[in-house]
DNA sequence: GTAGGTGCAAAATCTTTGCATGGTA
DNA sequence: TACCATGCAAAGATTTTGCACCTAC
């Protein structure tokens, strides 16, 4: 057993069990381009091993956001949306059209960020910022 | 019947009612200096009159936002929170250890978000910057 | 073998909606 | 009076959980 990626070793590092659902979950969330929500995990899931829950891709997620290693994102409402968390921060542009969401970074807005907190007090552990716009013509 | 609020006035001029259930939920909106959700919007209310239903709270707070009298947050996934939108325009630091909200404006930080999206190629209508923090001591 | 994980179904949480009734303009 | 709005309860949508069985280590 030594074909492990980089989440595999993530899921082994903290402890926990590599099961067959995390197994199919991780890559699925490897190979996903897009930001799915847990009812699409599940149904791309269901396609490789029809006997996984909707409930085991729920506590998958949560425990894979504990260890780090997918981002949680709930986007105006809708249901929660994740993607993997091994790359560069990044933010998020959603075209209110289409739904199609646009990655970009900042670092300049980080700081912003950084020295705005620290004039309140406070140390951010975490931050959102989401665009919503329209496509100029 | 003349003294009609800001929020009064508005609910008239978007050609809806002015009925009971609205007045009381537009003074607890005024009165509120945090981010109430719908289910506490319902509490205050119903002190005020117990009639008031938890559906017509929803349904009142669907229609403030359509004619922008309040702004809706879903701050970290739980219910969607309000405040009045009268005000100029604010972001919000969330302290990850109370819930406490903090506002905070950066005329920098909306005019880099501007210059972003404009370089993706579109205009922003809306947009959200949440900020989570732990107290510096 | 044992603690942790899974599947299923029930429940919890948040929000919306159908329908008969009521109140505003 | 004509509609719009309300209250109630039921349904929807999303997420969590209890419990018995299973399986990775």
């Amino acid at each position: 057993m030594n074909e492990l990626s980089r989440y595999e070793r993530q899921i082994k590092q903290a402890g926990l069990r590599l099961t067959a659902p995390r197994r199919i979950i991780l890559r699925i969330l490897e190979q996903s381009g897009d930001h799915p929500d847990a009812a699409e995990i599940f149904q791309r899931a269901a396609k490789m091993d029809a006997r996984i829950s909707l409930a085991t891709v729920y506590r998958t997620m949560k425990v894979l956001e504990e260890t780090g290693a997918v981002e949680r994102h709930a986007f105006q409402g809708g249901p929660a949306r994740f993607e993997q968390a091994d790359r560069e921060h990044h933010d998020h542009l959603i075209d209110i059209e289409t739904g199609a969401v646009v990655e970009f970074t900042s670092p300049r807005i980080e700081e912003l960020q950084r020295a705005i907190a620290e004039e309140l007090g406070y140390e951010i552990v975490d931050h959102r910022l989401e665009l919503y716009g329209r496509k100029m013509t």
